[in-house]
DNA sequence: GCTGTTGTTGAGTGACCGCTCAAATATACC
DNA sequence: GGTATATTTGAGCGGTCACTCAACAACAGC
């Protein structure tokens, strides 16, 4: 053990977030990252390695981030299906025009549309990071089919599927320069779409 | 007038089309471009006066042409509702994985995605094709209204955005590696989801 | 055939890209 | 304080970026 680091890793890659998801990967330069991080190049690729090796682990800051939100959000209620409906409308509330977040588009479809066909290892990592929240997603509606929140002929991996589908449409309709009013029926409407569904 | 253009322009911006919609904005380079239209850079800057020039005329092709098959696939239902629902379906079918398309991802969406706060011209053209999009969504429902296709209190302007969100989310869920049934699936429950609406 | 005009060509422009590394610097241990 | 080790620094690497332009080529009108 010698000198110790200026950076505090975790913060550093929490900026990263911040810069990559609001411009995007090729959009966001090596010149940018060091001024967002205020790290030197030499100390950026000694503790990520890479542009791609930073982008990398700051997709699944971003992810673990969102992935413990939902979890959160779903431990306070008691009913798995209202919590879904009212994440829904807090996404659109959270994904208004105006609002502080570096982008209102998710980062991972953002970066799913945007390196597939140009970047395989970045592609393969966002195709298993959505793999994993459709999974969670499906887990979070069995339980509720356990509880009897949902009809028993619901297929939940579908449904799942079909949930995901709607944050995904839901965050990139948000990104357009619309009105919040309709940013917000949008996550209405979509939380009640899943009424049809409940018991 | 004297000699004559060895490229045919509109040939030249389906070509551009390709490129773009698989690799997006950023990704695909002059010399990629150059190769794919087969022209070198003088005359692809004397055509098009810019990169952005060119995307913006290619992403105007592709808008175009979308447009058009969504009128020429409605003008073959004598009902609205029905025409759109086997849309979605016709979406899945054509976005399903190893489909021939340059990208399973609208190129609109993708742009909107990659762009906005990084490229305001291109974003303000996206916003506007998607304005556009929506406000004929909107008009076609409003048509199946008057005929009494859908119930009396819907709110069509509000149904045709849950519809664009719907399309976003399903050719976005589609550019995932994921199953063919999947996605076929994911049409056919978007599509279910209108029915709803209808009387 | 000549001339004027337009289109094509591709080497070359400066700028920026991601990235490297030798030198300087700061700390832990003795 | 001295030394070893870890970290930072920033000038600069080769390469690619979007783009330009002078020279050349092809055609219309005469």
């Amino acid at each position: 053990m010698a000198r110790v680091a200026r950076y505090d890793r975790q913060a550093a890659l929490e900026k990263a977030v911040v810069l990559f998801w609001e411009k995007g990967y090729h959009a966001s330069s090596i010149k940018q990252i060091e001024h967002a991080l205020d790290m030197r190049p030499g100390s950026i690729y000694a503790a990520f390695g890479s542009k791609d090796g930073l982008f990398s682990e700051a997709l699944n800051t971003y992810a673990e981030k969102g992935s413990q939100h939902l979890v959160g959000h779903l431990a306070d209620y008691e009913f798995i299906i209202p919590g879904l409906q009212q994440y829904l409308r807090d996404i659109a509330s959270a994904c208004v025009p105006g609002c502080p977040a570096p982008s209102r588009a998710c980062m991972i479809v953002k970066t799913l549309l945007e390196v597939s066909n140009v970047n395989e290892p970045i592609a393969r990592q966002v195709n298993a990071l959505l793999a994993s929240i459709e999974h969670g997603l499906a887990e979070a509606l069995e339980q509720a089919k356990a509880h009897g929140e949902l009809k028993p002929e619901v297929d939940c991996a579908r449904l799942a599927r079909l949930l995901q589908a709607q944050i995904m449409g839901l965050r990139s309709f948000a990104q357009r320069d619309t009105s919040a009013r309709s940013v917000l029926q949008l996550g209405d409407d979509m939380a009640g779409l899943l009424d049809q569904y409940r018991t």
